[in-house]
DNA sequence: CATGAATGAGACTTCATTCAT
DNA sequence: TATGAATGAAGTCTCATTCAT
């Protein structure tokens, strides 16, 4: 077993069927960390569920890391894409505004999947690649600092890092809690409670 | 779905060297978890580092599971004494100065051992070890919502277990933030800033 | 109460090499019971005298109960192909003359592979393979069943199922002591002799 | 692990409370092997049931083949105690009497402890005590030739020895299928009918 | 390019036996 | 002599990866 094999797709995909492999193996991927967990999840068995031959498997991803990376990409650009068009939404918004919609996309984000959402935040220290995961993480705290100093005017003196910290860490805590606590806490009108309240606190906190 | 092997210790260890080996490989699966990683904590080689043979590991934990769930209570265990200590200290002070203490613990509480909580938190497969975790994140709850119940004339009108989920999700995130985001915010001064910060946030939104 | 753990066959083997395996699986394993004895027949070595990995072993065989069984299964087979053919034969002859081709046939059939048949009569562990050996025993309790309906007028009155249950278990103890106590009672003319008796008791036995 | 472990009890149980122990582990041994298989029957799981220490049992059995040997050992004594008073009985009887009475005692003795019949009779081979079993069987054909030879002018004129394999094979198959093949067979009246017919095909074979 | 048979290191676990107390 | 903690060889089985076809 090679030490540390290569977690990058090995070639760019670039005829039709070769998509639809790449496509096939990281869905299958994604549904078996759901559905089985992690231990279930072998390049076999990946393979096979995909619909193709682990040969073929290794000639689009060198390792299992690769897809477990591939999944992780995928999910996190599906929450980006959520994340940067609200923050587009709501550069000139006024705090609350801003804050509620944030708060709001915020808990969307973790519905876009919550299972696999909970197992990739398990398997991403092991996949070596907290790299890039951190670049996602350090992106938000940019956006979120940007607005903060967008707005400063109608805020109380604060660094804007450390708020853009405060901020991000509560507003994360309380989404991933409120979802991946489970069924208890999904009523359209609970969820609409704690958009209130994590609004509220945000919102008290920068004034 | 899947067979649940038993997580609880085999037997009790009565004598003295019993004792001495129990310790030495829950000592021993810590150290791995922290030095090498879920990955590298194979049972042949948590009893190498505790200095006992396999045989004598299989003696008093009935798989490596156990081992792990071990470690984990006592951990949160030893995070447990400060909480419940600190709660105590806390049940008649002001809201102002019970929460900037409670803070106070909890980032006191993550540097118990910083790593050990790292690995804890995201390396482990939440399966298995989830109703044992679960415990304690009730008993957290739990206290928090009596400190509300108590207190529930200097506050606004809220509901307490809405409070204390917010509350416990904010300051654990910061707190976890804080203490895993490595050297650069460990300064004595910036511990200090945080607290307030948090103190501030948590605060505003209770009053 | 015992977990079952599956004794048939993993995958058909499709290609070539593949059947090569599987047969070079059983045959390791049919050569070590009888040159080693159970107990060294251990998945590794089995896979070692085969030639091939355990990983290919497991890849066909589930358990090494699944390997015994095939094994088992083969010999069984074996036996039954020169018993069917014998009750074929035999069919329409008088009852002197089927018997003393049935008794004939009888020790033929453990003349098969006597070591193997010694190891599979005495040291197989039973659990898990008795429904495959019992298929086999009620197949020739109803094939002598049949014999003893179609004949029943030159016979005594006598119920069919007892009277197959009394010459099956005494065709096949003399069969099996004959061969399996060893070289001493060989000879051609011993045999001879041997049917002989046999003959005599069970026809004696039925008229 | 010694290749070739000593099978012998290793003192002579001297005083009383060692007697109590030596059978106490017997006991523990043949129940644990009828109730829960070979496979279950560990030296420490045998201490455990027996109520002692693995280090007692090592003090009285050098070996688990020898607490295996002495469980074998009190069961076949137990079935010549059997054996042994019946021929004695029938030494003056005439054949039909005599045949009878051999036949029903050899059911008797395959009711003992059936279940412990069954296991011991795939573990013997394993328990290296091959000769001591063998030197039952001797005695008991030996019984049956001298009974033979006794009673030569009442039968036809035939070798004693191969007279005696022809019985004590087909009354000990019989016998064997009767009680193994479980509950279907087992009521009074039909062992009645079984008794007939063995001694109809012994008796009538020896005419 | 695809296939899937083959590989083999290594993980987990058991158990007969020894030996310090 | 009894105890039971400790040992470690050995067994079963999995799975990431390679390579002949």
């Amino acid at each position: 077993m090679a030490r540390k094999p290569p977690t990058t797709p090995r070639k760019k995909a670039s005829q039709q069927r070769s998509r639809a492999t790449v496509e096939a193996l990281v869905e299958a991927t994604a549904r078996i960390l759901v559905r089985e967990g992690f231990e279930k999840a072998s390049t076999n068995r990946i393979a096979d569920v995909a619909g193709v031959s682990v040969g073929s498997l290794y000639q689009y991803f060198p390792s299992k890391e690769a897809l477990v990376a591939a999944v992780i990409d995928r999910h996190n650009e599906a929450i980006m894409r959520l994340v940067r068009a609200a923050f587009a939404e709501v550069a000139d918004l006024p705090i609350e505004k801003a804050v509620r919609r944030l708060v709001t996309v915020a808990i969307e984000a973790h519905h876009i999947d919550p299972d696999l959402h909970r197992i990739l935040a398990e398997q991403i220290p092991r996949s070596g690649h907290l790299a890039e995961v951190e670049a996602y993480s350090h992106e938000i705290h940019a956006l979120v600092r940007a607005y903060l100093e967008r707005h400063r005017k109608d805020m109380r003196k604060i660094d804007p890092a450390l708020a853009a910290f405060m901020c991000v860490s509560t507003i994360e805590a309380i989404a991933h809690n409120t979802v991946l606590n489970g069924a208890e806490m999904l009523s359209e009108k609970m969820v609409k409670v704690l958009v209130d309240e994590t609004t509220r606190m945000v919102v008290g906190y920068l004034r």
